[in-house]
DNA sequence: ACGGTCGTTGCAGAGGACGCAACGACCGGC
DNA sequence: GCCGGTCGTTGCGTCCTCTGCAACGACCGT
């Protein structure tokens, strides 16, 4: 909309890719290297973007400060993480808590494992959303035309065996979930991981929120690891109902 | 230096303080509601703003991408990794690895304590510039136009009996900790947590980076946790050699 | 010393961003 | 149920500001 924000916003991506000088930047941008200039002096100025001792731009520690404040307001977040911090206490794996916002699913907190065996996976990182418990969830709960439309633009990697293969089977499987009131995902990413994931709900029964448990194999079977459904599912209540302001959450939908 | 531009990013800050409706963001900013409109739209349209159900705008999902990216491609980081976390299993206390960047000084990796109680800090967090062993580090290592300048524009804040009073303290401690090559922060932060600090060197000798261990007393006496320093050092001194291109590291400047 | 590359500056012209005003949707009060 | 108020949205004409050019200076390697 905004040409000159547009082309200075294009930038940020740029730079994500790694360190570049101001002729790369002129040239992927397709602009006069006097208009780069003032576009990441602005940047700059705002912090997004650095300049590193060789000349190179790289992105800015603004962006880490603007990222941690945007999750900290995140109200699901704050009244979720006691509950999941004593879920952690009580079984000792790692704790997930994710959201949907526009095609992409994201871990907005964590509570790693107290078994020496961690997954990796990072706040702020996306999920992958073909394979994931709480994506499954989250996705599952969309209208029925933007579920179709998200789920019709994604690509299906093949991380296993177990993957979810393509659009239609991915469809289903959320149908399933749907109905079920739960989900997942069974060596889908790793081979050697297994995820068990719960809905926290709005009062208004649109799924806000998705909270797994995961642990490798070598910890607990997957068939243990379902052992532990219901106490996940009582823990996600717990979290819809003080979200939702003391409504009591109903099991399925 | 770009109006444009410089208008929309200003709205980041604005939102991270929490969402805003589009009336409040065009007031802030003192231009018109369309102008606003106009801006915002960019914005969301690179995904840096979200808006929410009830149409206020927030900071959206791309900006942690943005961040976990950038984080990834810092090379020291990459590099320290597997010493930290070898770090942490040999002492099993919490491990953090800092950059300084434009006045701050963030966090840019971390392993958790083994032991139950945990201390809250984050990556991408900026830390408290004035008291952590890892800031001291940093900035005991800026040239000195540019350290009596950063010094003198902190805050000072009285955290606990043991925090750096104002500049002129900070300036004698930073004076210490560039003559003795490590640092310590003995409950200058927080009451009960002590932190003990070393460098990471670029090859031109330059600190590019600082690496603590923390624990909280409950666990480990400071003057206990003072005994960990060789062992510290001995960790930067290798992220140093692999980083600088195995050159070996002095041991002090 | 020289050509090459790269970042930086000043400027004039034009393209795009700005604010205005008006519309439509929504809400709450009377 | 009507009506005033608020809020987001749209189209448009004017003026601002962003753009690309060209020239300069710094730096590097040949």
């Amino acid at each position: 909309m905004s040409q000159t924000v547009d082309r200075a916003l294009s930038i940020l991506p740029l730079l994500a890719e790694g360190p570049a000088d101001l002729g790369q930047v002129a040239d992927r941008l397709g602009v006069h290297k006097s208009t780069a200039l003032r576009l990441l002096r602005t940047l700059h100025e705002h912090g997004l973007v650095y300049r590193q001792s060789d000349q190179r731009y790289r992105l800015g520690a603004r962006l880490f400060a603007l990222a941690q404040q945007a999750v900290e307001n995140l109200d699901v977040r704050e009244i979720a993480h006691p509950h999941l911090v004593r879920l952690n206490e009580e079984c000792g794996h790692t704790v997930h808590l994710a959201v949907y916002e526009e095609n992409e699913v994201l871990y907005i907190d964590k509570v790693d494992s107290r078994y020496p065996v961690r997954m990796y996976s990072r706040i702020g990182k996306p999920v992958a959303i073909t394979v994931a418990a709480v994506a499954k969830l989250l996705l599952a709960d969309l209208p029925e035309p933007e579920r179709r439309a998200v789920v019709d633009r994604l690509d299906y990697p093949h991380y296993t065996a177990r993957s979810t293969p393509n659009a239609a089977a991915y469809l289903r499987e959320l149908a399933t979930v749907r109905e079920q009131g739960w989900a997942s995902d069974l060596g889908g990413h790793e081979e050697s991981i297994n995820c068990v994931a719960a809905p926290v709900r709005g009062a208004d029964g649109r799924v806000v929120a998705a909270m797994s448990v995961s642990a490798p194999n070598v910890v607990v079977t997957a068939d243990e690891l379902l052992t532990l459904l219901p106490l996940v599912r009582r823990t996600a209540d717990a979290i819809t109902r003080e979200y939702s302001g003391n409504t009591p959450a109903k099991d399925a939908v």
